[in-house]
DNA sequence: AGGGATTTTTGATTTTGTCAATAAAACCCC
DNA sequence: GGGGTTTTATTGACAAAATCAAAAATCCCT
């Protein structure tokens, strides 16, 4: 079987999003959440490359979405995390807290 | 100012296995801290490239051992994490707190 | 049909993650 | 006191993820 691939830092904040944003989330407004929610600016293609390789993972799916009937524009494009995303999710949390546990931070830093 | 470079998720969690190991942590007990605790498996090669990365953000620093005196060996070379490293692990943990904050995980998933 | 508006996709590059293979020390020992 | 063994660390090379500027794709309007 092919190795698993790993969740990168970014991709673990855009399937968040996606979870924050609900099922009619889509490049932009992924790209305003991470901006503000979580303090990361990246460009717009980030978002799309990120969710591309999400898709292909198997942890969101897609479709297109009706033509929104305002003032021209392509058709956006909606995105949701499918349960493999939702799992995925809670194991990194879980090895992070599994991590933390236990640490005391200060002292550790200054000491010496 | 140089544009702040971004904690990777390896990065991160070598910095976490620092902490838990205290001041006379070096690579095998880092590897092993990672795979016993975090479940991630990496050659020991991984653990050292990550380390210098870290070093040369100015995350941790490193001093040469004392040779142990113990059958054959090089001597150790051991990390420690420095507080711009505890600052990062602890922002990057906010803000995937605030990105958890409200989410409802039940059903998500599963939503039509 | 042409033009402006909005959204997405495509190159191309830098940064991170990865490991096999090689090097560096340190001890032993004859 | 040089060769072998052991433990640890470094290099070199490549794969995967992050990044953005520029180009493409639709859609609405006149």
């Amino acid at each position: 079987m092919a190795p698993r691939p790993q969740l990168g830092d970014l991709e673990e904040l855009v399937l968040l999003a996606l979870l924050r944003l609900g099922p009619d989330a889509y490049g932009a407004g992924i790209r305003e959440e991470l901006r503000g929610r979580a303090g990361r600016s990246v460009s717009i293609s980030t978002v799309y490359v990120t969710l591309m390789r999400l898709e292909e993972k198997g942890y969101v799916r897609s479709w297109k979405g009706e033509p929104s009937g305002e003032r021209g524009g392509k058709a956006k494009r909606h995105f949701e995390v499918l349960p493999e995303g939702v799992g995925v999710l809670e194991a990194v949390r879980e090895v992070r807290e599994r991590m933390w546990e236990g640490v005391a931070v200060e002292g550790e830093a200054r000491a010496r």
